[in-house]
DNA sequence: TAATCATGTTAGGTGAACCTTACTAAATTT
DNA sequence: AAATTTAGTAAGGTTCACCTAACATGATTA
């Protein structure tokens, strides 16, 4: 299984190469406060599991089995980001931060019932007016 | 900051001593599944932080801040699961696992937002009827 | 083009949370 | 009471995801 850290990259790479910026190992370095040392790492790893193809400086190219594992996390991530910010009106940021940890561990059958759930709220606008 | 492992230890520590189950360290270890090795050391590092006091086959007992700390993670896994299985209608063990991995990540902040929420969804009948 | 800077790699190390194996001590059974 | 079983500890090992320091190489600039 991929880990929680494997899952966070594979997200930027996706994320990055569709909106079609150049990715470079530092670039995530910075993003999550880590050592070069440690993406380069984290970079073969995810090469080895077929999920991106990296060649140093010629760059990070993502697979279509990554393509499928980051659609995967980040439809996680939009759906608890959404039901924390549009239904429970969580600020945007903590509503980020927390799916962000969340998506590595909740289950696809819970994310669908929320997914379900926001859409119903919406519709019927319905959502959490309280402070609290 | 106490760990995710630890967490789960302190928390059946609690429920335990709360139920008036003497609670043996195999009891733990049993119940993760992990050796009697290791929940020797997990309880040796839930003394030095003074949740626990343990003095081997005398026994566990929780200390006030322990006691602090058990609760706060308890409320958390409640208020999850009360949201997955009764407006979520998911099935009461998927609830419960998935409670268990959110409690150790979630924000206190964003679980008050779902406690009210959940409470507004009982007051006004509302929940995920769709079978999805 | 030579020096400098940016980026990536390598080697070796850390702490956390597990593990196994072997041992010790307490509790139970015979 | 002796033998056996159960519970806990100690020592040493593994893996994971990080780290730093030193080094290598590619890119930029004086």
């Amino acid at each position: 299984m991929i880990t929680s850290g494997l899952q966070d990259y594979i997200e930027l790479i996706y994320n990055s190469i569709t909106e079609n910026k150049e990715l470079k190992a530092i670039d995530i370095a910075n993003k999550f406060n880590i050592s070069r040392s440690s993406v380069s790492e984290a970079l073969i790893r995810l090469s080895d599991l077929d999920l991106i193809l990296y060649e140093g400086r010629k760059g990070i190219k993502i697979t279509e089995k990554g393509i499928v594992e980051a659609k995967r996390i980040i439809k996680k991530h939009e759906v608890l980001c959404d039901f924390f910010h549009k239904i429970l009106n969580a600020d945007f940021e903590i509503a980020s931060k927390n799916a962000c940890k969340i998506e590595h561990v909740i289950d696809e059958e819970l994310i669908e019932k929320i997914s379900n759930f926001t859409e119903f709220c919406i519709t019927n606008n319905i959502n959490n007016n309280k402070k609290g």
